[in-house]
DNA sequence: GTCGTCACATCGACCATCAATATAGTTAGG
DNA sequence: CCTAACTATATTGATGGTCGATGTGACGAC
């Protein structure tokens, strides 16, 4: 264990305190994490298989078929057929869909907003400057998951 | 709106999606969001009504009853009576209780460590002078929460 | 004492998730 | 071609978590 192995988990601990701090006081009733997730997922990446979506989300299969079928139901994605490969459902998801994911991600950040309001003006400033470096983090995952 | 304001909704877009990316990346199928802060809201303040560790936790009553009916069935917490008011039911933590909290907290450090790592010298820097900050958020919340 | 209020439990209804299994389609070996 | 193994999705049954509405007993002001 190196000298700044303490100080990593430190902040780790203090971010991931942080993480459920930001989630739980802006809790949103409309969409879950995971569905948000999956919207989010479908805008950055295109139309893709069921199957594929359930392994980048980290849910099961049936989980997936599960929240396809409500996006379906909701009017968020669509079912369509992959012409290559009959048993494939390719998942698309539909402008109401774009839309909600951007109205959520904005109800979101005014809220969250509000909240840093609350830090005194250097605090403040620190967090301003590391926002980009967790973005980085955030993107730069092999496996996503964004808001 | 002030020149700030944009950024401010920048940065607090950034945050929310790092935050959600954060739990999504380090799920804990052992204890709910609402679980966890339940127990730690238990640590830190102490036994405490049922109905005010609802309001405190933002879910209702009969959520939090099934909440503790849980948490006892699986000896996390006791419930106890009150003996200045019949009707109030106060919840106590266990041991176990606060074992699972503490084991939780640094199993998520832990692993939330190991994402930071991807960091860059410069970005983990800015990210470890921020956590201070954001803790101090997070505790300073009049609701709580944390994890 | 009585009546309004409070604290908690219960009930019925969803939504979300999982593991296990069923069904339909594809592909590789013979 | 056929068939067996594999793959993609759907279905089933269980658990958990949440809500609103309602019930029950306790408190407190008058």
């Amino acid at each position: 264990m190196t000298a700044s192995t303490g100080a990593r988990l430190t902040t780790a601990a203090a971010l991931d305190a942080f993480a459920a701090w930001a989630i739980r006081s802006t809790a949103d009733r409309e969409l879950s994490l995971t569905t948000a997730s999956t919207l989010a997922t479908l805008d950055r990446g295109g139309p893709q298989r069921l199957s594929d979506l359930a392994v980048r989300e980290g849910v099961t299969q049936p989980s997936m078929t599960a929240l396809v079928t409500r996006l379906e139901r909701d009017g968020l994605a669509t079912r369509g057929d992959d012409p290559t490969d009959r048993r494939a459902v390719i998942v698309t998801l539909t402008d109401a869909g774009r839309e909600v994911l951007v109205s959520r991600r904005t109800r979101r950040a005014t809220r969250l907003a509000a909240l840093l309001d609350r830090l005194g003006d250097e605090d403040r400033a620190v967090v301003e400057a590391a926002a980009g470096a967790l973005s980085r983090l955030t993107l730069t995952d092999p496996s996503r998951g964004e808001s």
